[in-house]
DNA sequence: CGGTATCCGCAATGATACTG
DNA sequence: CAGTATCATTGCGGATACCG
């Protein structure tokens, strides 16, 4: 399934789709502060389940976002870490931060609307 | 998920919201030139639907980033255009775009993980 | 501990037809 | 021209169970 023309307008048409997974902002945002291993982000998000969390940082990894290193040990340990890719992404994603903490409160109240039932 | 006590955790995961549609960054764009009529802004997505255009289009104007005015005359015309949180919104997204502009090569040649099928 | 392997509900998206 | 209305699709995200 290759020979897709341009699957994307712009640079910021890509840029959204990368980040637009559930809850791939907030990995970015765990692991810009430091390396966490695989269960730690698991407990750092409650509501995820192991196949998604797994399916996202395989995402990240593909797209140069996040480095998996593996330690071969008896437990096994892995650990994540954001790439140089994954920090000028954290620091490109700033602004949209600060303009969505500004207009929060308005955000709140049309959450419904983009999430009805 | 319906409406939480805090649905989002930081404005970062709410900005994402906003703009996580699938069109919703390609409307911005194209409003951010000039305001466009609704038929202006199908025809410049050939593959958008008339009703998930007008989806994406209240949704953003619900959040208050697209300001939509009717001019009550035979034949109808509706003028799409950007607020004021609009155009910050844009200039919040400026770096993003920058960095997809950046990384287009590899993200294009992860398409395909993203988009398994 | 850090994953895979299946199965699946449901919201988001889409195609088509119709309307003021 | 600018939308609704209705039905079909699909694939994301989740639940659960099992493996090295």
């Amino acid at each position: 399934m290759s020979a897709r023309n341009k699957p994307y307008e712009c640079g910021l048409d890509a840029a959204v789709d990368v980040i637009g997974g559930k809850w791939k902002v907030l990995l970015l945002w765990a692991l810009a502060e430091r390396p966490h291993r695989f269960g730690e982000l698991r407990r750092g998000l409650p509501k995820i389940t192991e196949k998604v969390l797994t399916q996202q940082l395989r995402e990240l990894e593909a797209d140069g976002i996040v480095h998996r290193e593996t330690f071969p040990q008896v437990p096994p340990r892995v650990e994540y870490s954001l790439t140089e890719a994954g920090r000028s992404l954290n620091e490109a994603l700033a602004p949209l931060g600060a303009w969505g903490t500004a207009h929060m409160s308005h955000l709140e109240a049309t959450y419904d609307q983009r999430h009805p039932g």
